[in-house]
DNA sequence: CTGTTAGCGCATTCAG
DNA sequence: CTGAATGCGCTAACAG
């Protein structure tokens, strides 16, 4: 093999041997003074003895070693498609919170809502040995995960999945989209912003599309036509929500307000409103979705429908470590987590 | 010990051995073929055994064996305040990409600029025996690092340093605030913004302050009053830029302009001037620092100094990973990257 | 209360 | 080209 460390990184950490050494007792001691098994007891001055010499030497147990002997790792795994766009910081957020609580360290991937990075990030998920796993899977399908939970890995699901989960103790958490875009649709409608055009990303992941089945559905109710004023932009970014409302504004007819797929699209759709040297929600209202923490801070305020993120990560990760403490055993659970409809001044 | 593991996490995963078994060769071999090793050759047949014996069974080799035997666990830190400031998710991303590149996972920490925290994350990272840390730390010292870099851990420090790092091999990149900031700020007093507020957290974090002084040194030079006009919130969050603003409004002189020490406290400050009836920036013009994704999709777009954090990210890795895979070893470096001036609308 | 012993799964000598 | 043997650092029986 190639030389390629450097020298300091073959200096040798202490080990519990060395510690043992120091404080005159066996090894088995030392691991018994770090682990405080209440089963057996350890005189106080020999364990003042070994905590001294612990910390003179500086030494840290290997995890590596610990995990290989435990089967655990103390690290919990989440993957989001992108932590870029601002609901994802606060769902991580609140994940690690929970994690920290738990002595639980915390991996995260970012998949770009894309099938193959997603399973890449399962395969590593599997090598490196996660205890657990919060995922916001656009792709992958349950089968994807059942490798990992026959190894016994807890799996905790935001969002619905392509297919439906067997009977594998698979956790889903989620906000009921359909529902909630399906309110703030006729909201629009009702407080008379029609024609009402709708920004949605490219239709390749199903799971986005409850919020557009939505409006189309309350569409339908108001025989309103359909999808003429449903614009896609590529991404679900603030880029994409640019370049379809674009298109929006250069269409005919041009609808009096529209209804962005998450908030980030919303954004874009502001600037291209501002852009074309007209008003927000004068001559055109938005209304978002998320509610990201800038949502109310924007210049006009955005309407949108609030997912609380923070609070979604937490209950994933509290289900997880149920799971993980032996607190919870059984099937699958399907927590469905409320959402509120945000009216401020955009629409 | 208490049974607190469902039974499937009993379920036992194949490993080496078994593989072996089935392909008919000595675990050897399977490790052999798994780890490539040019300077052994597996007769193609032998080689094709056990492929097909790996995923008959679905062998993951386990990562916490082969960590304990290689030293290397392909996990790397990084150590931010808060992913919820929009500067970080861009920063993580960054790491995240090359991180990927390179194979690596990364495990994030937030320390919310905490002590306490920082040192937690710090024995955590130890533990976990990750291959390299990027940390931003507010309250760390080059001290609290050394344990790490004794350890063979290479360490990429961004900002500066609480105290000065030793010879130890320590790389700092970084965006020289002081002087980005004393150009905002000159900016803004030629353009005739006098008197010009500033709006900073509390100035319990040493790396915090290179804005703060900037401001400052241009005040004296153009011989203006020193402080009455820096109001100070709690936290360097939107609610911090809203609490300060509010004070300033509240006292006199009213400033015809203010600089918040980054865009979440110029968000906030935005927020109150509006609330207040007044406008940006024909009342009271308002400038950031950071230049989030979002500073360039307000109303109005605001003025600030650009970073380019997913830049930033991505280069602190490459630093780091230059190290891990020595490509590059000796003395600490210090990598100062560029900033831009971002005049927009709001200032 | 403390020490001896035996692996966890893998990479790596060293012999064949 | 392949296999047997060793030990990474740690936990957990099991004895004393």
């Amino acid at each position: 093999m190639i030389r390629t460390m450097t020298d300091s990184r073959n200096r040798k950490r202490p080990t519990q041997d060395d510690v043992a050494r120091i404080a005159g007792v066996s090894q088995t001691v030392v691991s018994l003074v770090l682990n405080d098994r209440s089963l057996v007891t350890i005189s106080p001055e020999t364990r003042q003895r070994v905590l001294t010499a612990i910390d003179e030497l500086g030494y840290v147990p290997d995890g590596s070693a610990r995990s290989l002997r435990t089967r655990k790792t103390l690290i919990v795994a989440s993957l989001i498609p992108d932590i870029t766009n601002p609901f994802y910081p606060a769902f991580e957020r609140g994940i690690q919170d929970v994690a920290d609580a738990n002595d639980y360290d915390l991996i995260a991937y970012n998949t770009d809502g894309n099938r193959a990075k997603e399973l890449r990030c399962l395969r590593s998920v599997q090598r490196a040995r996660v205890d657990g796993i919060i995922a916001t899977p656009f792709q992958l399908t349950a089968e994807d995960f059942s490798p990992l939970i026959e190894n016994g890995v807890p799996v905790v699901i935001f969002g619905e999945l392509v297919s439906e989960p067997a009977s594998t103790p698979l956790d889903l958490i989620l906000v009921d989209d359909y529902d909630a875009a399906g309110k703030l649709v006729t909201y629009l409608l009702d407080r008379g912003y029609v024609p009402l055009g709708m920004i949605a990303a490219s239709d390749d992941h199903v799971r986005r599309e409850g919020r557009t089945a939505a409006y189309r559905r309350v569409l339908a109710e108001w025989a309103a036509p359909q999808d003429e004023l449903l614009a896609r932009g590529d991404d679900p970014t603030e880029a994409g929500g640019y370049a379809a409302m674009r298109k929006l504004l250069a269409g005919s007819p041009q609808p009096r307000a529209v209804f962005a797929a998450n908030d980030m699209m919303a954004m874009g759709a502001m600037v291209a409103i501002r852009e074309a040297g007209l008003r927000v929600p004068e001559d055109i209202a938005v209304a978002g979705f998320d509610d990201i923490p800038v949502a109310r801070l924007l210049n006009p305020p955005l309407t949108t429908v609030a997912q609380f993120p923070e609070r979604l990560g937490r209950r994933a990760a509290e289900m997880l470590f149920e799971r993980l403490n032996g607190t919870f055993t059984g099937a699958g659970r399907r927590l469905e987590m409320p959402h509120e409809l945000k009216v401020r001044v955009s629409a």
